[in-house]
DNA sequence: GCATGTCTTGACACTCAGTGCCACCAACGG
DNA sequence: CCGTTGGTGGCACTGAGTGTCAAGACATGC
């Protein structure tokens, strides 16, 4: 019996039972609190031992901000597909939409990832993970910006600050996100955060490959 | 018998014991690393009890984060004394340069620092709590910034984006610290990452309390 | 001198996260 | 029928972090 096209049964198993952890973690998790809800707990809930989570979740946060960081998996392919000689602002902002668009695709499914969000943002140890999680990004935005560009990452600030700057836009647009905002609203606090950084990112260098600072070394040194 | 000045005799042992427990921790986690080091090998070095190395930080990574966060204490208010009138990047980059004159000021204490930022720049679990700590910095550039212009916070994202970028030109300099750079080279470092976000800092609203955005999503209200 | 208070420390026990190891039980292929 | 492979549960272990308590240091009041 052939696998249906490149998913075997054994992986689909394996899919399945990491759902059926994640919900029972997440149901857990937002209601009562990070704090409040210990791996036992969860794998109660679920129905499998304590040793199976950890063979599908390297630590609890893992399993909250996995929920996240997945659908970004493919912002740097984003960013590489778009056509070469736009702006990168606008490049970063389809970059970062990905996941964005991935949050809010099904309403029902918009509402529960705006949960975990706030989850996220809310918990201290879970905000760390997850802005260990944007550094992986913004590596691959950078090296992706600076090939785009002809720039040397490790001399030049500019792909490293520019990718930054890509995250804190998407870090603006998931603060802000309120109950019941859809899938528009969502667009409009992603332009409107991408207003306020597009100058920096798009004034640099468009396409001349020798940047001019009109300020290097003001030597100001205190 | 009057304490010499503001400190009592208990709180400048309280001091004493916490420096030699950071010493004690700083060296040992920079030499082999963060994960190979226990919290017992740190007491032991340092001659205590494991108990109390944990009523002087709340965690191991604590010892190593707090080295470096509490020399950005006043971030915010340095850049609450700075002339009102001043603009942003300008007023931003003498806020950041604070932790950075914090850590240059003697030259061996300046190779420690750097050490300890590549410490925490090269472990996972450090980095993440670093960001952690900036986002507090943040919050207050952010509440500072809001009041200088006159915005709101919650509707206006200017306000955190640029404290977000100011901490994003704080992280560039840190990871291009190299070996052997001296306070002027550090400047020169912060005057380069700044003079890239600069643009967006201060194009929003120098000083007109009315910002214009010619993007989609300007005069979203709500 | 002696009792009293506070403050700090060390020691013990405990919870919980995370890992290594091994035995068990399926599904598959000779 | 048997060996292999892969997922699972049970168990023990390390290490982080916390609560609690008794003991010592020190200042104060009788």
């Amino acid at each position: 019996m052939a696998p249906r096209s490149d998913t075997t049964l054994a992986e689909r198993k394996r899919q399945l039972v990491a759902e059926e952890l994640r919900n029972a973690a997440l149901m857990l998790l937002a209601t009562r609190g990070f704090d409040a809800v210990t791996v036992d707990d969860i794998v109660a809930a679920a129905g499998m031992s304590r040793r199976t989570f950890f063979r599908y979740f390297a630590s609890k946060e893992d399993v909250v901000v996995r929920f996240i960081a997945d659908m970004g998996t493919d912002v740097v392919a984003e960013l590489a597909a778009r056509p070469k000689d736009e702006p990168p602002s606008v490049a970063l902002r389809h970059a970062i939409w990905r996941p964005l668009a991935g949050c809010a695709d099904q309403p029902d499914h918009a509402e529960r990832s705006r949960i975990v969000v706030r989850l996220i943002l809310d918990t201290p140890a879970l905000h760390a993970r997850w802005l260990e999680r944007q550094i992986h990004w913004r590596a691959g935005l950078t090296a992706e910006l600076a090939a785009r560009n002809g720039l040397d990452p490790d001399t030049d600030p500019y792909p490293h600050l520019a990718a930054g700057m890509a995250m804190l836009a998407l870090d603006a647009v998931l603060q802000q996100w309120q109950p019941g905002d859809d899938e528009q609203r969502l667009a409009e606090l992603t332009d409107h955060a991408f207003a306020v950084v597009a100058p920096a990112l798009d004034r640099p260098s468009v396409g001349a490959p020798g940047r001019v600072i009109d300020s290097p070394g003001r030597r100001q040194v205190r």
